[in-house]
DNA sequence: GTCCAGGAGTGAT
DNA sequence: ATCACTCATGGA
């Protein structure tokens, strides 16, 4: 993460790490958060109280932005392990080797990527997602600023943003403002908390394609009801999705 | 082989 | 504004 290798091991209470300083863990962590007070504040229900049993201790990480960015937009209509596949493909041909971790590979920043080619990243597994990535990291270097002026925005301008990127659409621009730019209130939408919106909160969400306006619908439903913090509300949502959406 | 995954772009109504 | 269609890939 961010150009090191961190082992993280928690015993009980107590967090054991290597590859960084504590001021790092505690950040990435976001440690200084007051964990506690954010899920009474989003503990409004008990479908929300199960989810919080079933996680508790999970925290939205504040990942790099350009890292999230290029992340999420390798993650559209694809599964998890497909997605690990792509980034750890971006990594080792693309990004800098930690020191001292032989096989390692941090994610590359936007200018090591600047020469990859469409093709280049098609052999990274992007499949048709490799001509947005490319276009996308164009766009983000092609503005100096663009990367330190973003986290600088408000939740709509940055959200705006991100949007003008090709292959970010609503719900990878939410997934970047929640782990990349701290917009807790941020609400993404996949289709598991669409599946659990309509369950368990009666959320008029028929299947089939969900529309911008549905999507729109569902991500204000979300933010109305758990405030501030509507961001880890959905986290821990999504964590609890095996639980939530059994028979 | 079929279906589903942390969706989004394009082009026709 | 709202469809219908398409887009690689991998795991079950």
């Amino acid at each position: 993460m961010d150009g090191r290798c961190v082992r993280l091991r928690q015993d009980g209470s107590l967090l054991h790490y290597s590859g960084a300083d504590e001021s790092f863990v505690r950040h990435y962590l976001a440690l200084d958060l007051d964990l506690d007070r954010v899920l009474a504040a989003i503990d409004r229900d008990p479908v929300m109280g199960a989810a919080i049993s079933c996680c508790r201790g999970l925290r939205v990480v504040r990942q790099p932005l350009f890292e999230c960015l290029l992340s999420y937009l390798c993650a559209t209509n694809t599964n998890i392990p497909a997605v690990r596949h792509r980034v750890e493909a971006l990594a080792s041909r693309y990004g800098e080797p930690v020191t001292g971790e032989g096989e390692i590979h941090a994610f590359p920043s936007s200018n090591a990527l600047l020469g990859a080619t469409e093709d280049d990243l098609r052999a990274c597994r992007l499949g048709y997602r490799a001509r947005f990535a490319r276009t996308a990291i164009a766009t983000v270097l092609a503005d100096a600023e663009w990367e330190t002026a973003v986290p600088l925005l408000s939740h709509d301008e940055a959200r705006a943003r991100l949007l003008d990127l090709p292959g970010i659409g609503p719900k990878a621009a939410d997934c970047v403002l929640l782990y990349a730019l701290g917009h807790l209130d941020a609400f993404p939408i996949d289709v598991w908390i669409r599946r659990i919106l309509a369950r368990h909160y009666r959320v008029e969400l028929e299947d089939g394609p969900l529309s911008p306006s549905l999507y729109e619908a569902a991500r204000a439903f979300g933010r109305d009801r758990f405030g501030p913090y509507a961001g880890y509300a959905q986290v821990y949502l999504y964590g609890a999705r095996a639980l939530l959406c059994r028979a």
